[in-house]
DNA sequence: CAAAAGGTAGACAGATCGGTCTACCTAATG
DNA sequence: CATTAGGTAGACCGATCTGTCTACCTTTTG
């Protein structure tokens, strides 16, 4: 093929874009490898199953949001725009998503099909935790003498923060986490 | 058969337990005529297909919590108990789906399931909005001369609620539920 | 009693599902 | 040059999907 991308990268960008605009159990295989390009023994070479795939597809976008919420953390100057930063990752997250319809979280999204017990569900749920923990480690650094008030603040802050992302989702654009991003704004002026 | 229950109403409690617990595109036909204890024809003698029967989902899983949220209300006896009534709402949702697997808003679930241009997305937003409507009423009550500090507010609650929905949803218990609600009652207090 | 309404079991259709297998084809490497 | 690693197309498998159809059965109602 003149693509010389390695298989396994394609279908995991294929599979991506699938997963996210029409959801998991309606993404099949043939689709998957079909808009990779790619032949289905390929997939099979690469990943052991479709859930396995799956679990691939959890683990990258957790990967990309952490890029994206590193960059963000490297341009704040103080805690609390590295707070403020954490809301700025999910915006990018909104913007990237934007052109092809933006439909929420795709990790959620994605755990919202996944049963009661999957293991899909404890790596979104992890990827939440840590969004919550970068904001309390902001908030310990502005209120060093009150880590109990710091970590009440970091639980509201990722309440505001997921709950505007389910909302924009919702609506199919950012507006929501735009107002989220001044709310929290105005919780910090607060403290 | 002995029970006498109308197919329809049998149909439609059926699939609410596969649809929530499993997912709605991973639940086949069968398994909810089986469930339902009903012939495969007798479904589509009620529902058009499977995707009206998914539209008559998300519509009684609005009414369900719109009934929780009406005795919730009539139990409260100020407007600020009435905010608060719209979270006991939720953490009734969460009590009685916590038994077989709580895994945080059905409708929300559903929606994400759903692909960017389906009515069923909108029938899932609009609940959301009237969740933060009825917020919004109360706070107007409470702040009487601030209209714009009253919807500000309630969007801030929404997003609250909403955000401690999906952070519950994923950990499959009420705790955060019961931590928004003790935010929202402060963030009351400060007004 | 007769008609109508609602429900039954189960066969059936065509499509699609996840997954396997074979046989062949390159391109890089020792 | 020979081997190996990775990729190809496409047939194939059994299971399952949504949806249709027939022929029969019960219960209610006029």
């Amino acid at each position: 093929m003149t693509d010389r991308t390695p298989a396994r990268e394609r279908l995991l960008r294929a599979a991506s874009e699938l997963f996210y605009n029409d959801g998991v159990v309606a993404t099949g295989i043939d689709a998957i490898t079909a808009r990779a390009g790619v032949a289905k023994m390929s997939l099979y070479n690469n990943f052991a199953s479709k859930a396995d795939l799956v679990q691939a597809y959890i683990q990258s976008r957790h990967e990309e949001w952490q890029g994206l919420c590193r960059e963000r953390m490297e341009g704040a100057a103080s805690p609390r725009e590295r707070v403020l930063a954490v809301f700025d990752s999910y915006l990018d997250h909104a913007a990237f998503e934007y052109q092809r319809g933006f439909r929420g979280c795709g990790l959620y999204n994605a755990a919202a099909e996944l049963p009661a017990g999957d293991p899909g569900r404890a790596a979104v749920a992890a990827q939440k935790e840590e969004a919550e923990r970068l904001i309390r480690e902001a908030l310990r650094e502005m209120l060093p003498d009150d880590e109990a008030r710091a970590g009440e603040t970091a639980e509201h802050l990722s309440f505001l923060l997921e709950g505007a992302m389910t909302r924009a989702g919702l609506e199919g654009h950012d507006a929501r986490l735009k107002a989220a991003r001044r709310i929290a704004a105005s919780v910090l002026d607060q403290l």
